[in-house]
DNA sequence: CTGAAAGCGCTAACAT
DNA sequence: ATGTTAGCGCTTTCAG
């Protein structure tokens, strides 16, 4: 068995009291006893068990992840950059992959909170009431990441997706594309069904181009859905001049789809995506991109639990980051 | 406050005791106490306290998982596969990114230790003595992913990279390539600066082909390292006809240099990697690939890491995983 | 089949 | 500046 802090108290010959304190840094001791119990601890190789500290403290100084899924280039991302804020603020991470299945979500939130948890940062498609129950049960801070509650009431970072599509559109549009096509995500997760699809049709409203059903079609996110989607685009009637896909590997999948078919891009067929990925600088031609700061996303949505956990103003709930457009070779 | 066992003793009537036996599915319980039991658990939205739970079991149901870092394609894919296992037997993990420096790896494992987790998967580069000892001295068992650990002390699941190299270079020299390049990755780890570098040698010692340093040069896994390595690469005076590299990101740089140069993959410079991530499918040419099942890995080394923390018999402590070479079209 | 009671290792008043 | 003393919420003998 590993020493406990009763036993260092005896070889140091003070109280439990006085060796909790010199462990958590507390400024009222002596330092000479300060000494005597640094040496008994280090004699013992005493190291605190944070399972106890956790049940006599009520904080775990660890937080909950709720993934989709950690082996997707995105959300690895996404987690990279929560993970680094956590570590800088001395937490640790639970991390979960949920699959987006609601019933696992509910129930990974429910394990979480009984390991006592700090905090949750959680990632996911949609959020209906169900979730907002437990987040709002729960007596621990939730924070959202690249992921809205349409309702605003559970803090959530985000960037403005609506916008970020419209500007893309828009930019198509008025180099001269008539026919944009459009590769969403699952269009039952809002950011995508809502967001995004409104942000393509207010694109086309504001430049008079009717909305065309056939141009916007639905993916998985993977390679293969990009391709086959793409197929779909090149053998209708009205075939697409430029694509928009949502993400960069259903990206990559449309621009070899169009090389497969003989077709040049950029020249027969610009293409755009929307991650911004490692992935895009990887595929010729390189990938234009809406640029989500990934990254940050994760990074700022655990600042923001960091605050909410230590009871600290923020300044609004809805934090909306700036995104950018990377122009690359995939467009003209 | 949410309701403790207290709580739903008194409400059901009965001792802690049998709540708790419910709640751990002791079979010792008359029915009709355990429906009343099993009610006021619900009726009071009780959920067990697992740092409670921890603190008096000595279990914590928790594994930590140390890792390179978990926004890189192969290492969440690792991940992935170790969170699957974790979770199909009741485990959550606590993740954590040590960008493979020893100082935080050693801190993690004083972490992890301390928060009382119940094993650890470790992922890294060169395990050293201090690693060792650190292994050693905690009670709690380790397995090693994707790491090798040459005195074969620690469990570990691993390919034979050794002969899967071996393999690869063969196959290329066979098919009359007699000046292959080598773009390693650090080879400050030993699978790559020893085995995978032993199994080139011994390749091309068995074809009787002279070993060429210039051929053997060292990236960092980075799109942008695979393609300056190949630029040296076809620079030399004694250029490669085939490049053997050590990760998908690097081969498709390497891919990609070659043909900004104005060459063709495969009929004048063959490419094969090492990974087999999605990346492979998402290049053209596609890249053929030693197909390292890494999802497997991550879960093999999970399911290890639960036999030992469950004190079960295993056949080795060493695991090794068949290997797969995939031919794609970036060979002839 | 059920209850009583003693911890698990630590923090946090409260004393001194 | 240091010690005493309750718990934190649960598991686990040990009785009965």
């Amino acid at each position: 068995m590993s020493a406990t802090i009763y036993d260092v108290a005896r070889e140091a010959g003070v109280s439990m009291a006085t060796v909790s304190r010199v462990v958590n840094g507390n400024p009222n001791v002596k330092p000479t006893t300060r000494k005597k119990v640094s040496e008994a601890i280090k004699r013992l190789g005493y190291r605190p068990n944070a399972v106890a500290r956790g049940l006599a403290s009520k904080k775990t100084t660890t937080v909950g992840v709720i993934i989709p899924d950690i082996s997707s280039v995105y959300f690895s991302e996404l987690a990279r950059g929560i993970e680094d804020i956590a570590t800088m603020y001395k937490y640790n991470i639970i991390l979960c992959n949920s699959d987006q299945n609601k019933d696992k979500e509910i129930h990974l939130i429910q394990t979480l909170l009984g390991k006592q948890v700090d905090g949750i940062v959680f990632m996911g498609g949609k959020i209906d009431p169900e979730h907002i129950e437990e987040f709002k049960q729960s007596n621990v801070p939730f924070v959202l990441a690249s992921t809205v509650d349409e309702q605003h009431e559970i803090p959530s970072v985000n960037i403005d997706y609506e916008q970020a599509v419209f500007e893309v559109i828009s930019k198509l549009i008025e180099s001269g594309n008539q026919h944009v096509g459009f590769i969403n995500g699952p269009v039952d997760v809002p950011i995508n069904g809502k967001y995004k699809l409104n942000g393509y049709k207010a694109a086309l409203k504001s430049h008079h181009i009717p909305f065309e059903e056939t141009l916007v079609t639905e993916g998985d996110y993977t390679y293969e859905s990009g391709k086959e989607a793409t197929s779909q685009f090149l053998s209708q009637e009205i075939k697409p001049t430029a694509i928009f896909v949502d993400s960069d590997e259903m990206a990559i999948g449309a621009i070899h789809e169009i090389q497969d078919e003989g077709l040049k891009v950029p020249e027969d067929i610009e293409v755009v995506s929307s991650e911004n990925t490692r992935l895009v600088q990887m595929v010729r031609p390189t990938l234009t991109s809406i640029a989500e700061p990934t990254y940050d996303i994760g990074a700022v949505a655990m600042r923001l639990l960091t605050k909410l956990m230590n009871n600290e103003k923020v300044e609004s709930i809805t934090v909306v980051l700036p995104h950018r457009i990377d122009e690359r070779k995939s467009t003209k």
